[in-house]
DNA sequence: GTCTATAGGTGGATAGAC
DNA sequence: GTCTATCCACCTATAGAC
């Protein structure tokens, strides 16, 4: 069994173990256990618990990633933007301690956004762009808007997590269609 | 020294404990090691840890209230619902983990989101129903509006204190104030 | 009301043998 | 690369004396 594949089980039981319990209750031992070795193996393939975490936030960017590319496939500025905020909204609720150690986790002093929500922030605000160039939305201040939609959308999702609101399943995703909607004229379909 | 006096002591330690380390980390035996008693004593006052949590997220909850309070000083409905914005704003900086402990902690399972976010949401929907009325705000649904600007104000104030926002103090203020602006179109200024 | 004593649990991490 | 042997820090909580 070689140091690669030994690795990849780390990251794979360490996710599933994100999931389950959130970045704060988080092991390192409980992964090791998981994965059928100490705890002390653990350190060969990463420094310390912090470097785990870090490797999980990696992966959980890339996943976000790739969902949002996805709203790329359409030509039309509005579905591209309407898609943005279902892809979003996907990763959210797929993996949403994973969401949460992306988003919502403190950064560490002295640490900057860079790395995580400045790509992602990008994408919101070229779609945006697109989105007053083809008079999807009134034109205006592109990375102002930009931010509104993304605090719109994570504060929906973050509270809905939380469970602060008194909403089922398919009253929030009715909910968050009309959001959309409201954000942006076009006609409603995730 | 009276029971109450102890008592009280306790929650202020407790509340300070809170502010600077947050719910996660926060734990009864360092709140004890401040008010200069032994952990064991804190059981006298409090059932347990959680029971404590409890205390710190009614007096959060209270409050808020009384902060909001502060928005019916004027009969504008504009400036009501502006001041909604400004006094929630004001409390998720004052108290920033308190925030957190009201908003952002997860529900236990079973428990209603009533006693918390139910009625300072009820709030904020009358506030808008006296702006659609004063045609402030178009008319519309209102409590899906209203979810909309508590979330659009909770996304922005989460991702500030989770430090994605490569803004300064005075950048993100003066998004706050535009945002405002963009939501009702009321003259700015807190 | 507060204390000591204590039980029993979590976790991260280093040193060094194999 | 993985292990054992430890150490250390931290926590919640019960029982019972004062």
């Amino acid at each position: 069994m070689s140091s690669g594949s030994t690795k990849r089980r780390i990251l794979e039981e360490a996710h599933g173990l994100l999931e389950e319990v959130g970045a704060g209750k988080f092991s390192l031992r409980e992964t090791a256990r998981r994965v059928g070795i100490t705890p002390m193996a653990v350190y060969r393939h990463f420094a310390d618990k912090e470097a785990l975490l870090e490797a999980l936030f990696g992966l959980g960017f890339e996943q976000l990633r790739d969902v949002l590319q996805g709203a790329l496939e359409s030509d039309d500025p509005a579905e591209r933007l309407r898609q943005t905020f279902y892809g979003y909204l996907r990763f959210a609720t797929d993996a949403p301690n994973t969401y949460a150690l992306v988003f919502e986790r403190r950064m560490r002093p002295g640490e900057r956004a860079g790395r995580s929500t400045v790509p992602a922030f990008r994408f919101v605000v070229d779609r945006v762009a697109e989105a007053m160039a083809g008079g999807v939305l009134p034109a205006g201040d592109t990375e102002a808007v930009a931010l509104d939609l993304w605090a719109v959308t994570h504060g929906l999702v973050t509270l809905r997590r939380a469970g602060k609101l008194e909403l089922s399943e398919a009253e929030f995703d009715a909910h968050f269609e009309g959001m959309v909607r409201r954000q942006i004229g076009a006609p409603a379909k995730p």
